[in-house]
DNA sequence: ATTGGGTATATTGTTAACAATCGTGTCAAC
DNA sequence: GTTGACACGATTGTTAACAATATACCCAAT
């Protein structure tokens, strides 16, 4: 008798058990704005947060770079990333191509409970707006977005989505105005009326003019933390 | 006196400059089917292969292992991916979603140089199939993709389709027919066309009925694996 | 002959100590 | 008072030894 011991754990399942909580932990910190761009992540601070060794804490941060999150440099550690204008217009640029197109998928592959968990989705959305809990409401906003792409069933474009929005939250947090949300919520309902409708093409041409919108609230114009400074004294009127 | 002694390096260099190497030399294996799907890469061998130490072998294995090039397993080692047909029509979801933009806005963006460059691609393209060189043939195959993305001018594009691309070598060495190349070169002649002719809508949707004609001759059910000599693809002369 | 167990080897995972580099604070000199 | 050099402390990067686990091989038993 061939007898499995314990069958719980997914045989396909990767050696990632540990780190990825963390990276998942940072990425959550990242997008809910409480690490803002530039921050030093040093590695006892992040051994002492997490409780664990440091080389967890190294491999997270590696796995970190490679999506761009935070910056590594040599000899003086860890920094979340600060993204420049040029970088902004790329991000969004990628989303402009992809997220129109998983609106659509999701809505062809929505089945009623999933209808059911935007919707359900679009209310936390809109209690932590309107109690003010802004952390929360800067999450859920960010969570729409990968949600769609878990609606839509690809791994592939789910995981380049997280990146994305974690990147744009660092960018409203470098170009956006002060009290700039992620998103706009009367967007989000209205692409999940889409949903309800089974309006692919609406709820595609809708997420692209969501996305247009942020963009546009953004001031790409003349942005830079610490060199501006040193550049205005340079220059002697 | 301040004396700078080798300010060769870009002050905006990153962290990232032996690792990097070996990830891209393994990703370019990878993509010209030198490391079939399954293919173990034990930390010893690649050691020895590339010259370094093992710190630096298993960073680039966990690279790797986040773009899903690799799996890593537990106390077990590092393989080559093998897509299931589920992850490879993600995969191609995800190309169908990005390419067609990226060809829109390649042509919209290519200098006169950019498109000469293209051209001189096509015809290296050309001369690797037509003289059997097959891979080389792959290689400049995949180039052609990650090329677009470049002439495009979004490095997070760029990014994604590296690991598209190379993904895709794993899923043609998978699914597809013996002999089957990754792409068509005429495909990609028509698609070059399109640039001479600036006209970004007909490169875009020929970029779709490429992908889906890759994906069209791709057959389900089949798996090989068999051994690789890693000293031997890597070994530094 | 095949299967099950057991040991031995090899490979991976982890920890800790060491080396190197950078930032900071102090002090002397102009 | 400002500037430069210097040394100290702190943090990061690297290496090597150690521990844990899986694979391979061998032998015995059915």
């Amino acid at each position: 008798m061939a007898s499995f011991e314990q069958p719980a754990l997914d045989p396909t399942d990767d050696a990632e058990i540990d780190e990825e909580v963390i990276v998942a932990r940072i990425f959550e910190a990242v997008v809910e704005q409480r690490l803002p761009p530039g921050t030093k992540l040093s590695e006892s601070a992040l051994c002492e947060a997490f409780g664990v060794g440091r080389m967890r804490i190294r491999r997270a941060l590696l796995l970190l770079s490679s999506r761009e999150i935070v910056e590594l440099h040599v000899n003086r550690g860890a920094f979340v990333a600060s993204p420049t204008a040029e970088q902004a217009r790329q991000v969004f640029e990628a989303r402009l191509a992809l997220e129109p197109t998983i609106a659509r998928l999701a809505v062809q592959r929505a089945s009623d409970a999933d209808i059911a968990a935007l919707t359900t989705h679009l209310e936390m959305e809109y209690d932590a707006h309107r109690h003010g809990r802004r952390r929360d409401a800067i999450r859920l906003s960010g969570q729409f977005h990968t949600l769609l792409a878990q609606v839509a069933g690809n791994a592939v474009m789910l995981r380049m989505m997280k990146e994305l929005v974690t990147r744009t939250s660092l960018i409203i947090g470098i170009f956006g105005a002060p009290g700039m949300a992620n998103c706009r919520d009367d967007d989000h309902a209205c692409i999940v009326d889409a949903f309800r409708q089974r309006a692919a093409d609406k709820a595609a041409s809708m997420m692209e003019a969501h996305l247009r919108h942020i963009q546009g609230h953004l001031v790409l114009g003349t942005k830079s933390a610490s060199p501006v400074d040193l550049v205005a004294l340079f220059g002697r009127s």
